[in-house]
RNA sequence: GCCGAAGUGGCGGAAUGGCAGACGCAGCGGAUUCAAAAUCCGCCGAGGCAACCCCUCGUGUGAGUUCGAGUCUCACCUUCGGCACCA
């Protein structure tokens, strides 16, 4: 009964692989469509079940939009560079480019195992030297134009991983990869001026047909409105500039907090507490991002100075403190304490005066429990006593700048992206830098590296190519390549030279591969303008959330910097985007209550409700008796099933299901390569799309694959029965109603119930005495996107020839993928005749048949002769009558 | 704390403001079989009823709008994702 999926997919993908099907061409007087996956990093352990998702979603639409007559760009490449294989590098010896290359090998072959309907013609990896020097071409326009330059700041150091981190790669004070500690450390560093871009990276937003992520990306750039104020510092020529979005309180400040990193914070401490100041200023420095994030108690010292009001000339102390961040508006603040939280906290603590200029109702109090940040009536506030907060901002704005104290400030969160990485493993920043010495550095001769001034390489010196080393390690803050002294060091003109040594993060080559998948083999341009023409902007991008502020506020950050050079000629790359859900695994919870050493000491069931968390240490514990208890799993195959429940097998206790995100750790990760060689790719690809809706989580249960596989070999047996019969009008309406759900369904990506929408059909089908051949085509050119393997298999064998006959296997016209997507008929797909629910006082009391565009009497007439509507109005009137032809009639009777 | 998304059978999920639970999984009953697997047919939200019928309840909780609410409005609860001393 089953087909054979080996064969079958084996097949076909060898067919497409021979003619090149899915090669990307333009036809002249054809509309284009250019889809696009994130693509991966070939990580050692394969492609897990999650890649197939959205490459599924994605290849559904490349193989529907080419039915409908589109020229179709769908590519695939490799995010090659990255830590892992420079870790596993370090533990063995094998260069990162070897390891890579296998990686690459695996998952090519995975993908190529799923039947994806890639042009694998333009295949690119971000470490070829061929890709690695557009990457530095870019960097060279980006240097040239002023948003690549070097700074000596404070920078997410992971001293783990040996490298600094982006702002986007530290989360909760720890790395996004590993979750290892971050440290803050001035460091050289090359930084890309993405700041500049800020506005129109906000504001372009709104025309781009995306999801949530727009918010994240709004979000992340933080811009907020607002003046920048000056102090003078009493006793001194000094200035303190403070930024501030609530200039209507200006009244209300009573100090003045400066960061601890800003640079001028010794400078303005008097000399009795110097000292005081100095051991505050180190403490901060050594604080980890985490200890400053976990504990917000409110710390400080007063640095003696003070600054003079500039509208009241009062004196207020100015203090430091660490809630002040140096990286953010000006690095100080002027204090509102009655109308700002952390200014409220820190006043309390240090006793200093808290007054009100905002009230809620205009009506001024002495005493204040708590601050007050919401919109009011200005109080104690001089000319802007009586008015309400908006209008009292602006006021204040005019007054700041006709007086020459402050000016409308614009400020953003978005910091300027940290560009330069202390591992080997990255591209070469294609910089180097004047050298003074007596001798021969690459000797370790004495010498002095002049990095302020960088020199570009020119354009025909690209790529720079990574120098083998023999040890990858990190640690040198200064980039692992300082050891490869022969490539670092060189002369010219008798002059020597330094290159850098920073690599690039591994986020540039993903910044810009959609561009090179237009024309990956030119050896002149990036890409021709022609090709460009072809194919851009990208209709459709797929990927996960995890890149919403990432990859994609990068991207877009390079893409715009391209435009300004004239490079190309969208302002936007990505016009549609869509994140796929994670896939989760299946796990049985459990709990163990453990000693001290984390021996268990007994088993609790899954559901067990005297478990809670443990607000004190974290962890969980017995709401009854205090002890410990951890939360542990077992994977399917480990539990034990009575009655229909999961039991497990030595402790007996009850487990409960749930689904967790896969990990190797709770060994709950479900391989493709084994669901295509038990199942198949199609069944696969189906179940992915069928499991629900693309955007969301979803738990994987390997027994809905079993389910799709089941619908897959029904309609093998349903199309080796098509016969040459007429369908009747009601199959024949059925075919005409399934074309059109799974089109509008392709359509809008609900590929979920375009699935379910084809099960049906072939459930009428099956259930047929004669299958009509007339349905059976379009039945599978309908599915042909989804399972495609099988598509093409029943495609040739219900006209009568046999798939594996070589003469058909060696004529590259026969694929249903060049078919053209069917049509339907709207007349067929709504029904004459209807059976509306008649409705009494909004309850359902019977169903009538109707003719679809009967009028309300003849409704009513036809409701009323039903024997329960008689029975649930009897004795009762008509008052209203609500009639929705074809859909519902509801009498209102009382 | 702030921003965003979501709560529907045993499970995944479906429903232009109009018969809640399509489709699938699991389960139950039957056919086939020496038997099992596979396959095919039927049942499958909860409660009531001797009973097909039928009745009542039912989309996180509580209010509201409406002839009619899973769907719209407000408040709350829970879960997930993101941000988090951003002045």
């Amino acid at each position: 009964m089953a087909y054979d999926h080996r064969a079958v997919e084996g097949r076909w993908q060898a067919y497409w692989e021979r003619h090149r099907t899915f090669r990307a061409e333009r036809r002249p007087g054809r509309p284009k469509y250019y889809v696009l996956d994130m693509f991966p990093y070939p990580s050692g352990s394969g492609l897990h079940v999650g890649h197939p998702e959205g490459y599924t979603a994605t290849d559904i639409v490349a193989r529907y939009k080419r039915m409908r007559g589109f020229d179709v760009l769908h590519p695939m490449g490799w995010d090659a560079f990255g830590l892992p294989a420079e870790q596993y590098a370090i533990q063995t010896g094998t260069h990162p480019q070897i390891t890579t290359e296998k990686n690459i090998g695996v998952f090519r072959r995975q993908l190529k195992s799923l039947g994806f309907a890639y042009d694998w013609d333009r295949e690119v990896n971000t470490t070829a030297p061929d890709y690695v020097r557009w990457t530095q071409w870019i960097f060279l326009k980006l240097f040239h134009r002023g948003l690549a330059f070097q700074s000596e700041i404070p920078v997410n150091w992971c001293p783990a991983l040996g490298t600094v981190l982006a702002n986007e790669e530290v989360i909760d004070g720890r790395s996004e990869r590993g979750g290892h500690p971050v440290v803050r450390q001035p460091l050289r560093q090359w930084q890309l001026r993405i700041t500049a871009y800020a506005d129109r990276l906000a504001n372009d937003l709104d025309g781009l047909d995306w999801p949530e992520t727009k918010q994240k990306q709004r979000d992340w750039i933080g811009r907020s409105e607002g003046a920048l104020v000056r102090f003078p510092v009493k006793g001194s020529e000094a200035v303190l500039e403070v930024f501030t979005t609530r200039p209507d309180t200006l009244y209300g400040a009573t100090y003045m907090v400066i960061a601890p990193d800003h640079p001028r914070t010794l400078e303005l401490t008097t000399d009795a507490q110097r000292e005081a100041v100095s051991a505050y200023v180190d403490a901060a420095k050594r604080k980890s991002d985490l200890e400053r994030t976990t504990n917000k108690e409110k710390t400080g010292v007063f640095t003696g100075a003070h600054a003079i009001h500039p509208l009241t000339g009062a004196e207020i102390p100015i203090y430091t403190a660490d809630y002040v961040l140096g990286a953010y508006g000006t690095g100080a603040i002027m204090a509102v304490p009655a109308h700002d939280e952390r200014d409220f906290e820190f006043a309390r603590k240090f006793g200093l005066p808290i007054v009100e200029v905002v009230s809620p109702d205009g009506t001024p109090r002495d005493r204040l429990d708590a601050a007050f940040t919401g919109d009011g009536v200005n109080v104690r506030s001089g000319l802007l006593d009586g008015l309400p907060t908006e209008q009292a901002k602006a006021k204040m704005l005019d007054h700041l700048e006709a007086e020459g104290i402050g000016r409308r400030q614009v400020s953003y969160k978005l910091r300027d992206w940290v560009f330069s990485r202390q591992r080997y493993w990255g591209e070469p920043i294609p910089i180097y830098f004047p050298v003074k010495t007596s001798g021969d550095p690459r000797r370790g001769d004495p010498h002095e590296i002049d990095y302020s001034k960088p020199i570009p390489l020119e354009e025909d010196e690209l790529p720079l190519q990574l120098p083998e080393l023999e040890d990858y390690r990190p640690g040198d803050p200064a980039g692992a390549l300082t050891k490869a002294l022969e490539w670092r060091f060189f002369q010219k003109d008798g002059q020597w030279f330094a290159r850098e040594t920073n690599t690039m993060p591994q986020w540039a080559g993903s910044c810009w591969y959609y561009l090179r998948y237009l024309d990956p083999r030119n050896t002149e341009e990036i890409f021709s303008e022609k090709s460009y023409d072809d194919w851009m902007p990208v209709d459709l991008y797929v990927g996960g959330s995890e890149h919403a502020v990432l990859h994609l506020l990068y991207a877009r950050f390079w893409h715009k910097v391209l435009y300004d050079c004239g490079v190309v000629k969208h302002s936007e790359p990505f016009q549609k985007l869509v994140h796929q859900g994670m896939i989760l695994g299946m796990v049985y919870r459990w709990y163990a209550v453990v000693d001290g050493d984390g021996k268990v000491l007994r088993a609790l069931p899954g559901d067990d409700e005297d478990v809670v968390a443990d607000k004190e240490h974290g962890g969980q514990i017995l709401r009854s008796s205090g002890e410990r208890v951890e939360t542990r799993y077992l994977v399917e195959k480990e539990i034990q099933v009575r009655d229909g429940k999961p039991f497990h097998p030595e402790h007996g206790v009850l487990l409960v299901p749930v689904a967790e995100k896969m990990s190797k750790a709770r060994g709950n990760v479900v391989n493709p390569d084994d669901m295509v060689h038990e199942f198949g790719a199609d069944s696969l690809r189906v179940y992915e799309m069928f499991m629900g809706p693309l955007e969301q989580v979803k738990p994987w249960q390997t027994s809905g694959i079993q389910g799709c596989r089941r619908f897959l070999d029904k309609v093998d047996a349903v199309a080796r029965r098509a016969a040459d019969v007429a369908a009747a009008d009601e199959t024949e309406r059925l075919v005409h109603r399934t074309v059109k759900k799974v089109t509008e369904d392709v359509e809008a990506l609900r590929l979920n119930t375009a699935v379910s929408a084809l099960m049906i059909l072939v459930n009428h089908l099956a259930g047929l005495e004669r299958v009509p051949r007339s349905a059976v085509e379009r039945l599978v050119l309908c599915l042909s996107p989804f399972a495609p393997h099988l598509a093409e298999e029943l495609w040739v064998e219900i006209q009568g020839q046999r798939a594996d006959d070589p003469k058909l296997q060696a004529d590259p016209a026969i694929t249903i993928a060049n078919q053209p997507w069917p049509t339907w008929d709207e007349a067929l797909c709504v029904d004459e005749v209807v059976t509306v629910p008649v409705q009494v006082n909004g309850k359902v009391r019977g169903r009538v048949e109707l003719h679809r565009e009967a009028d309300e009497a003849t409704a009513r007439e036809a409701a009323l002769a039903d024997e329960a509507v008689q029975k649930a109005t009897a004795g009762k009137t008509v008052r209203k009558v609500v009639y929705v032809p074809g859909r519902i009639l509801n009498l209102i009777v009382g």
